[in-house]
RNA sequence: GCCGAAGUGGCGGAACUGGCAGACGCGUUGGAUUCAAAAUCCAAUGGUCCUUGUGAUCGUGUGGGUUCGAUUCCCACCUUCGGCACCA
């Protein structure tokens, strides 16, 4: 053997031989457990960055860790090849979106191999190939069919340079989540999907999700946003007609004092015309329309209004109460409309305060009156309802029963939920995307593209200025077209999809990839399905896992498939640092995996990785550390080396004397701590540890004994070996042919541990005295309590604190301490 | 502003169910090996004090509390990070 682990050799070797050995090719197999890892795949940007290593470490570490646990493991590998950066690539350096992703996709899957990580590359996805994107166009059409994909006029949010329209979820304080621009509105057709039909049942089904971080299902909480209270009829004043309202206070309405329509509100304009106010509230709707999402909603919006003239009443006292607009109210949350307690919230506070209009207390904590003239802030605390007939003296909350009861046997309201999800708007008006399968003809209208006619391709020969509109409207010969229905001229759809649409059943795809005439194998699907460990970002907490709930939930319910979750379990990786920033390109702190490899190798890369800090930790990337992960590899590999010839002349062994029974227990522990680090606790730092404290063991135990136990000594590298591969599978490979193995060190069993290897005869107890630490003593394992407790008494320094004292109790937790209380 | 997470040696981090704080690694120091160095191996390594011990004492952001015992539980505060931000 060679004095050193040689990488630049070992590595490409091995990598070649698992390639040609098919090693890592997954087969379904019913009569075998299977487990499914996934990482989320990535964004073809054309070099992997140490994110990337870390992602698809952690997961590497999982699938080849499962497999020799006796799972038949999925672990496969695609890309979410459609989207911006190809097309903004074809404007600047005149090459076809297409061909710049293959370029990268080349690049990135040689690199994937570089790193030595166990893919399934013939389960391969690209989610700009034909072949898929097919099947994304199938899926729209579905939605489609069951009234969940549906076209609509209305206001968007546009970012002006990326020329196309964002989802809510990709504005991020009123800016492009992109590329940073001011995000505007902008009246637009489109089209959605209904993921709000699901709000619900997204939020209800966290509860099967017991394995996802509770980080990640709070985010979605709060951005589902549901919100319970109740919808209330206010009659206006001399007219027929009547405003409905949202609120989650239906206890505080005896303190409505005024009301607030969103500027857009279609009331508005019906309710003025005719009267003297009318030109000054259209002038005032006009101006606060042209406000640009950041001015109306952002941190500083200041709040705008203008009293209607128009009156409405309150329906518990009877007042005629002034009809209000202003900008703080939303026109797509609840009714677009809201009573106003000025009291009790602490917007309508400020308003009140702002445009002089009435505050009436209704709610007062139980020993304390309050005064609205003395008020400094709404109090929206808990108390006891007040001035308020009905209500009076109730809490907060049976108030809230009682009215709501009320409203709904006096017909004028009802209790009613309200989320805070929007549709999921997936037009865009761009060309690097999945087309949508919609045909337009003038006599009938949005026409689904027949499923015998998908795929719709994307066209070759498009220019990219970069300018107008979708870049598809060029392409004559793809924007015309028949109708399938009527067979008359039409013109096809020219958006393209979000690219989470593309990502948002990807996971099914690799369960079958293959398969030509369906989105995916139904059998396949259900025995691979659900992924038993996803891993990635954290900042696709809310969009990306969101999504991809949504569809499988839909298709679950269509029936394809057998679960309602697509994600058993999910890890979320934190983010690579170098010296506590963040890296990137525009700082210019970036450490480029490639030359780390060049520098160590893979191995090493990896288990520096995995070793600085637990996976959903940010890691502070150093070269100091790299250098420590170097040495303790090298370690391993000399303590095979030096070791070569009595270990492979060895054969079965007994254990003898006390550093051979220390030795072998170490072991045991070992593996114990490995096995439970990686597949309960997932910190894979504290694994790598338990190894190299093995590893010293056994540096230990060469260096203090003269006969040295040839077959203990096997037993303990060979582990060594098997368990550090799924962590450094290059190097433990090679060591593993060394020891005279054919088979891949990958296909060999995990260890199992016996608690009787790691039990103790004689334990270290610690005793305490008034909880102090005053000594330790090696007792039998199984000595009485009382026995322990005179052992205990009878130590020097242990007598020195209790002399003179009474000793009050004796607390004694068995295997581990004993603290005598003395006073 | 609201919601959430985190704060431990010189550094990354460990301590799993309230029971020896600092595993493992980095760095540093000393020793061995060497002509010398690199590499490697061995040892020491939270602060303070002294009578140098099987010693005392302080110590897990700060201040309190519960407990025989708190990094761990409770209350208040400080700092950092993340999410949301006129959603009625």
């Amino acid at each position: 053997m060679k004095e050193k682990y040689d990488f630049q050799s070992i590595e490409p070797k091995w990598q070649q031989n698992w390639e040609e050995e098919e090693l890592y090719q997954t087969e379904m197999d019913q009569d075998q457990e299977k487990y499914y890892v996934l990482e989320m795949f990535p964004y073809p940007s054309g070099n992997l960055h140490m994110g990337h290593v870390r992602n698809y470490s952690i997961g590497d570490v999982f699938a080849r860790f499962k497999n020799m646990q006796g799972y038949n493991v999925l672990h496969p590998m695609g890309w979410d090849a459609f989207g911006l950066p190809a097309e903004n690539a074809a404007i600047k350096r005149d090459i076809h979106p297409a061909d710049w992703t293959e370029d990268n996709t080349d690049n990135m899957r040689k690199q994937f191999k570089m790193l030595g990580f166990s893919f399934d590359w013939e389960r391969e996805v690209a989610t700009c190939d034909p072949d898929y994107y097919k099947w994304t166009q199938w899926l729209f059409l579905e939605l489609y069919k069951e009234g969940l994909a549906y076209k609509d006029e209305s206001e968007v949010n546009w970012c002006p340079s990326c020329q196309t329209v964002l989802a809510n979820e990709q504005v991020v304080d009123g800016e492009c989540e992109r590329c940073d621009s001011e995000v505007i509105d902008k009246e637009l057709e489109q089209w959605s999907f209904k993921i709000t039909e699901y709000a619900q049942e997204l939020l209800d089904d966290h509860h099967l999700l017991s394995e996802w971080p509770d980080k990640v299902k709070l985010m979605q909480k709060n951005w589902i946003g549901r919100s319970e209270g109740a919808n209330i009829e206010f009659e206006i004043a001399d007219s027929e007609d009547s405003l409905e309202v949202f609120t989650t206070r239906p206890d505080t309405i005896y303190g409505a004092t005024y009301m607030v329509l969103a500027p857009e509100h279609p009331l508005v304009e019906k309710l003025v015309t005719g009267t003297d106010k009318e030109a000054e509230v259209m002038d005032f709707v006009e101006k606060m329309k042209n406000q640009d999402e950041e001015e109306r909603t952002g941190e500083n919006a200041e709040k705008l209004g203008l009293d209607t003239g128009i009156k409405a009443v309150n329906p518990m006292t009877g007042e005629k109460i002034p009809v209000m607009i202003a900008n703080y109210v939303l026109m797509d949350y609840g009714t677009g409309a809201i009573m106003a307690v000025p009291a009790h919230d602490e917007r309508d506070f400020d308003f009140a305060k702002k445009y002089d209009l009435p505050i009436r207390v209704v709610i007062q904590p139980e020993d304390e009156d309050f005064s609205a003239a003395d008020m400094e802030e709404a109090y929206t605390e808990d108390g006891l309802v007040v001035n308020s007939e009905i209500l009076n003296g109730l809490s907060v909350d049976k108030a809230f029963d009682k009215i709501v009861e009320y409203f709904e046997k006096e017909d004028i309201g009802e209790k009613e939920v309200n989320y805070r999800l929007r549709d999921w708007l997936i037009s865009r008006q761009r060309y690097w995307g999945t087309p949508i399968p919609i045909i337009y003809c003038d006599d009938c209208g949005s026409v689904p593209v027949p499923e015998e006619d998908l795929p719709v391709e994307l066209p070759t020969d498009i220019e990219f200025t970069g300018e107008g509109e979708s870049p598809l409207a060029q392409a004559d010969d793809f924007v015309n077209t028949t109708c399938p229905k009527c067979g008359k001229d039409a013109h096809r759809e020219v958006d393209t999809m979000d690219t989470f649409v593309d990502s948002s059943w990807y996971y099914l795809r690799y369960t079958s990839p293959e398969v030509a005439d369906k989105v995916f194998d139904e059998e396949q699907a259900n025995y691979w399905m659900n992924v038993d460990q996803y891993i990635g970002g954290v900042e696709h907490a809310v969009m990306h896992l969101l999504y991809a709930r949504f569809f499988m939930k839909f298709l679950y319910d269509q029936g394809y498939v057998e679960d309602r979750e697509p994600f058993s379990s999910l890890l979320t990786q934190g983010m690579v640092l170098l010296d506590g920033a963040k890296m990137s390109k525009s700082k210019g702190n970036v450490v480029d995996p490639m030359e780390i490899l060049d520098e160590y190798g893979a191995d090493v890369a990896r288990l520096f990785i995995l070793f600085a800090a637990p996976p959903a930790k940010d890691l502070d990337w150093n070269t100091e550390g790299v250098e420590g992960a170097q040495r303790f590899l090298n370690r391993v590999w000399r303590l095979t080396a030096n070791n070569i010839d009595t270990i492979q002349d060895a054969g079965d062994f007994e254990v003898d004397g006390d550093a051979e029974e220390k030795l072998y227990r170490e072991l045991h522990v070992a593996i114990k701590d490995v096995t439970e680090d990686v597949s309960e606790r997932q910190q894979l730092n504290t694994a790598i540890s338990s190894i190299m404290e093995l590893v010293n063991a056994a540096y230990k135990y060469l260096a203090d004994s003269e006969d040295i136990n040839a077959g203990l000594l096997k037993e303990v590298v060979e582990t060594i070996v098997v368990l550090l591969a799924p962590f450094a599978p290059h190097m433990t490979e090679e060591l593993w042919a060394n020891l005279g193995y054919e088979e891949s060190v990958h296909q060999q069993s995990w260890p199992d541990y016996s608690e009787d290897a790691i039990a103790k005869d004689e334990i270290e107890i610690v005793v305490q005295v008034n909880g102090k630490v005053r000594d330790k003593v090696n007792v039998p394992v199984d000595i009485a309590e009382e026995e322990l407790k005179e052992v205990a008494k009878e130590q020097e320094n242990v007598q020195r604190h209790i002399e003179g004292k009474n000793i009050v109790k004796e607390i004694v937790v068995p295997q581990k301490l004993i603290n005598i209380v003395a006073q």
